[in-house]
DNA sequence: ATCCGGGGTT
DNA sequence: AACCCAGGAT
């Protein structure tokens, strides 16, 4: 009777995905989505952990106009710490986000002194560095060091959220547990790097904010595409 | 729960 | 004009 009281969440046939096929179908969707950046041509973790430094809540285009003159002045973590201030910031203010300046220092003094002005190769090294938060540090432990690791931000997640239907306790999906927990099933072994990477690139080029059903190769099982063209009984949209 | 920030997308 | 971007700190 009453909305509020509706039991479980019913999906509509078809969805969700078996884990497999949804891999599956998205490395497929790779050959002709896949885009290129400076930084996943390396596999310097600093090099790494600079550019997710400068994608916090920036897009990637945007990032990459300065990350390489950026990298190329201050190649490594010392570099960055010995710099002037006013020029670290003046340089990342294109990006927006001028505190990340101060923190990027912050950061690599802190690898200096923890580290010997290496970025650690383990997760909880990683999070313990001032500016690290979950998914930096599984961007650097992924594209940095080689591990199969799952990465989450709140792309990778709205993607799974909506194709396998889930019902993240929190509003912040890109830090909720479960979504997380969903994620790192999924990593197929041996191919963590390519898998993640492609996973962004289709969050960003298809399963994007409006999403574009019409190029989507997952519509026939997923529920976000299923319970909108779905006819329901016991309710219009 | 709020804030940061310029720039792209719709 | 509103919303979002390869988040994290407070």
């Amino acid at each position: 009777m009453s909305m509020e009281a509706v039991p479980d969440r019913v999906r509509p046939p078809g969805c969700p995905p078996k884990p497999e096929t949804f891999v599956e179908r998205l490395m497929m969707w790779d050959h002709c989505g896949k885009r290129s950046f400076p930084w996943r041509l390396t596999n310097d973790p600093f090099a790494v952990l600079l550019a997710e430094f400068m994608l916090q809540r920036t897009q990637a285009p945007q990032a990459a106009r300065v990350f390489q003159a950026f990298l190329a002045a201050y190649p490594n973590p010392a570099a960055v710490v010995s710099a002037d201030a006013g020029v670290v910031v003046s340089s990342l203010e294109a990006l927006g986000l001028r505190h990340r300046a101060v923190r990027l220092q912050g950061l690599c003094r802190a690898i200096v002194e923890r580290h010997a002005g290496r970025v650690p190769e383990h997760l909880p090294d990683l999070l313990a560095l001032p500016g690290v938060g979950p998914y930096i540090a599984a961007a650097v432990h992924c594209f940095g060091w080689g591990h199969d690791v799952a990465v989450v931000d709140r792309t990778t997640a709205r993607v799974l959220v909506r194709v396998f239907g889930l019902e993240p306790a929190s509003a912040r999906v890109h830090t909720d547990r479960g979504v997380w927990e969903f994620a790192r099933s999924l990593v197929p072994q041996g191919r963590g790097k390519e898998y993640n990477f492609t996973l962004i690139d289709f969050a960003a080029a298809v399963c994007s904010v409006r999403p574009k059903h019409s190029v989507c190769p997952l519509t026939d099982a997923c529920c976000y595409y299923l319970s909108d063209h779905t006819p329901k009984a016991s309710q219009a949209v």
